[in-house]
DNA sequence: GCGCAAGTTTGCGTGCGCGCATTCTTTCTG
DNA sequence: CAGAAAGAATGCGCGCACGCAAACTTGCGC
């Protein structure tokens, strides 16, 4: 599947990506319509909306790389000995340590819409995450699966906005304490019902 | 504040989201635009989008009502003896038992956009939620309730999400079993969470 | 009542998202 | 290698969402 029509769209896709990360450099998000992203990218609008649902969506991508493999990879691969909800709260803190670099993350955060689009890209977590959970405990169903990884998104997703919440100087964004602790402290809560979920499956295994 | 101001809103509001259930009904939900809608109920297109962000949020809310208030108001009402999990399965499956009837359902998951905007609705649930469980529960932190009730409100989207899924056969969907025993299905793997939560506040208390 | 402040409706203009049909390119098959 | 089949890019058109500023309505104090 590696033919050269594959190459073609992820290079196209790069290049869109490229383009209106740098346009929104340059201009300042606000002011880059998907006509100029398009032109850059050397496409037409039109093909722009095959590969990007929205306007945000091209910026922020060129952001966040491709972070749902990555933590689903590191749930499965994390020691089969540590609980399940170490390993995916580990799996999530871990993913969003050194996010994009500070700067592009200052830039999303100072436009509302930008804002709302990478909170949104938390979603897409959340089925490789399913996905890895039933892999790593072959005793949950698939069901459960699901509601524990959006439940992880959701709670990510509090966190998210927590940290992001602009404060009364408009313009800038809090950014109190860490996101990772913040992130850690925001799926505790969860805890309970994943490591109940996962050692449901280990006492099954055990039997 | 029950100022003739309101007053309007409600009944515009309310006008707004008769007209557009009538004419879904009628026409079917494809071929009604905003201008008809808006139209119907006598006031401008731009005056629609004051009141509803999309052409299907007029429909749908037309449909729910407001079913954000009563979870929250049977989570709070709930006997104080029962565990936290319980009264918030009990609250959310208990409103979903029948909602605005079966036809505008059908009518509803038979067009995708309108499945998609009937599902996002349970977001509205999350805040009053959040409400509750820390009014019920004083000892939980504004952070974790907000992160239980978003885990509740995900999990109420998978259900939906896999209660409404398309068959093969297109146009129909698959009403297997009860959406009721679905949804307490999917909220059991977080019960363990909201027990917990809800446990470590009654031992505060009564420390 | 009178007039002003606050809030609402509306028209206008712009950009966006996408369905549809067409054209061009890549890949497959004989 | 030629032609067919599958897939992607593009042009066109429509309807939607919303910022903005101008009219208009309501509520409040005097």
């Amino acid at each position: 599947m590696t033919g050269l029509r594959e190459q073609k769209k992820q290079a196209t896709r790069a290049a869109l990506g490229a383009a209106a990360l740098r346009l929104a450099w340059e201009r300042g998000p606000e002011n880059v319509r998907v006509d100029d992203i398009a032109e850059a990218a050397g496409v037409s609008t039109r093909t722009y909306n095959n590969y990007f649902s929205s306007r945000e969506q091209a910026i922020v991508a060129a952001v966040i790389a491709d972070r749902e493999s990555r933590v689903a990879a590191a749930v499965v691969g994390r020691d089969a000995d540590v609980g399940l909800g170490e390993a995916v709260i580990d799996a999530v803190a871990g993913q969003y340590e050194d996010e994009g670099g500070r700067d592009a993350l200052l830039m999303i955060t100072g436009s509302p819409a930008l804002r709302a689009c990478y909170i949104d890209t938390v979603a897409a977590i959340e089925d490789p995450l399913a996905e890895a959970i039933v892999e790593r405990c072959p005793g949950v169903d698939t069901l459960t699966a699901q509601v524990l990884s959006a439940g992880v998104g959701a709670a990510v997703k509090v966190a998210l906005r927590q940290w992001l919440r602009p404060t009364s100087m408009p313009g800038f964004v809090m950014v109190s304490g860490s996101l990772t602790d913040l992130l850690r402290t925001a799926l505790t809560p969860l805890r309970p019902a994943l490591e109940a979920a996962g050692d449901t499956e280990v006492s099954r295994c055990r039997l």
